[in-house]
DNA sequence: GTTTAGCACTCAGGGGAGCTGAGTGCTAAA
DNA sequence: TTTAGCACTCAGCTCCCCTGAGTGCTAAAC
């Protein structure tokens, strides 16, 4: 059942002056922001229509309109205007992208504090590393009691670790090792270092001082912390300037759920979605995160990582701009880090999913 | 001018009842408290002293009384009893310092949150680390475009980086390059880093490619990057649980200025001090701390790295206990990586310092 | 049938007024 | 010097009323 033009048009008005005032909003009101041609008494008619339908709310019988999550819902499917990033705002984007992407291990955290900062809401950024091999294996002797293990991975970062042992081993058998790891460990997932394989390098080795299996340990640490997704949360100030946050009570909730790392980590399996997904309220399966909203955008890094932007505010959070921005963001962190190293100059179009409630 | 036993005594009661309860303190809830042999009567003369010596206040005429920062001054100086750490409590502390040592990067973050679950309030972990070197460098080939660099520090990090050049070159000027680079970038600190020296090692290695100045760029990036300290904030969630930041107003104030490392940079250069320093509410010399306190404690790490760890709290903070963690945490921290792979058994005495307010 | 004007009704939020109780300061007696 | 007693103060709570924004409904107008 569609609505009329006039009813969405008054939908989109209640929807975006809540969004800017947080305040209920009457019939007046809308009738100056949609530019309608009819009285308030017909507005409020109309409005009635909608509560009916489950579009709107009211907090008490004499107060204006508040959108309900289904509202939102409809809102942010068809009635939102896509929002032009000004220039501006895309250059700043754009420069942050490339003077961060230089490191890309706090690479995430950057662009976490980026998007915060665009949108002054908090923002959350998870990355799924796809499973890692090694791409190059070297040990770098520095004295009789210390070498350094240097391992290029496959997604061409270096990992590296110092190890100091108490007991004294010379030059050759650590080149040995060197080159025994880089024949046997490149190229080969978490699940293909067995005790087999260490077995018989350390005996191909002639490593009788257990040097290979502490090498290999390291080896195996770092295939399985690379497959451990991080998650970094930026700018929780920020909500303690919504008023839907004035209770210190429930934006104690909400804080303490963002700051434990682990929770996040379960909203980015949230799997494969086009652009940017927005999850209104109620449709969070996370009861903390009921009556906030949530809008994610993803990207892919050349090999096959996989990171979400994200960021959390209240139902009423400006989702034609927060969307905009993190779209922008994830596709410039796609071309960048997964193509070639020009900066991003126009981006697709802005595309939105999430799940339809029930009527 | 000392002051009388009793009056220690109910200085003693009010800030701890203080503390604990947040609640202006009256002359009977004191005799109960400081179990004290006369009436309550006696107490208010008593406590209308201390209002006039300055160590207390009232916040209205007939309200109880609490204590002023010279109050708080004069208890942490004199009157707080050594909070004795339960075997519980110094079992988790050890057992996470074990754990965490294993990657210095992380270890501030990792200790910072320790810090601020143990105590929960909001904790800071500053390192300060002092000039840095390079104990050996490092060339790794690895086609015709590419390279790591691999920078042993003094502090005994290793740092790396991946190079990958539009042009290609072969492993021999690789080779040259880092034997250059070992004799003449060891040892030598971030000023020695010179046009100059970057040009004769050019030269030397016949390098036309500008390998040279990219690899040096890379080492001076390190040696700066070094002694530009690192600054983490956990647990700021733990402020909103607080009844004198219910105010949103003020939670707000305190986290934006908590969020923005480089502010705690500043807190960082309070320089050497015994063990544990306390700041108490207008002692702090900015602003946004004036009606909080801070409690630090330095730690130093073998090579002459140093780092703070520290504790933002209501000037009503319980100092005893928050003292005594970040004592240990601060003491564990110096044995463990200043010394030995022993884990700490037990520590030195409680020392405080901090300034004097004037009388 | 749709729109409009008019009117009675509702209710959140703000601004006193008044009460309560914890706590004080002072005085006079022990 | 300590204590008991008493009058006084004042933050915080509750109760109450008022105001104004906004509604729903009805009857007339288009």
């Amino acid at each position: 059942m569609d609505l009329s033009e006039r009813k969405k048009k008054i939908l989109r008005a209640v929807v975006e002056e809540y969004i800017e005032t947080a305040e209920p909003v009457g019939s007046k009101t809308i009738k100056v922001r949609a530019e309608l041609d009819c009285s308030s008494a017909t507005i409020r008619n109309e409005l009635s229509a909608l509560s009916e339908l489950g579009y709107l709310e009211q907090p008490h019988t004499s107060a204006g309109r508040i959108p309900t999550a289904k509202g939102y819902r409809l809102y942010v499917n068809e009635l939102m205007r896509e929002r032009q990033l000004s220039l501006e705002e895309t250059e700043t984007i754009n420069s942050a992208l490339t003077a961060k992407m230089a490191e890309l291990d706090k690479l995430i955290s950057h662009v976490g504090q980026m998007a915060s900062e665009l949108t002054s809401y908090p923002s959350l950024a998870i990355s799924t590393p796809a499973p890692a091999t090694i791409k190059r294996f070297d040990l770098i002797y520095i004295d009789a009691n210390t070498f350094i293990v240097v391992l290029l991975m496959s997604s061409d970062t270096v990992k590296n670790k110092l190890v100091h042992l108490p007991f004294s081993f010379n030059e050759t058998l650590i080149t040995r090792l060197s080159a025994l790891f880089n024949a046997n460990f490149t190229g080969i997932t978490e699940d293909k270092v067995t005790p087999a394989l260490i077995n018989s390098t350390e005996r191909a080795a002639g490593d009788t001082m257990g040097l290979t299996s502490v090498i290999a340990g390291f080896v195996l640490e770092t295939l399985t912390a690379a497959h451990g997704s991080g998650a970094v949360v930026s700018g929780e100030a920020n909500l303690l300037k919504l008023p839907e946050f004035q209770d210190p009570e429930k934006a104690h909730k909400l804080m303490r759920y963002l700051s434990d790392t682990a929770n996040l980590s379960a909203l980015q399996s949230a799997p494969d979605f086009g652009d940017v997904k927005v999850l209104i309220g109620p449709e969070n399966a996370v009861e903390e995160l009921r009556d906030s909203s949530v809008v994610l955008a993803s990207y892919s890094l050349g090999d096959n990582t996989r990171g979400v932007i994200g960021v959390v505010g209240p139902t009423r959070m400006d989702y034609s701009a927060v969307a905009a921005k993190l779209s922008y963001i994830a596709q410039g962190l796609s071309k960048l880090l997964g193509g070639g190293t020009t900066p991003p100059a126009g981006f697709g179009k802005l595309m939105i999913k999430g799940e339809d409630l029930d009527v």
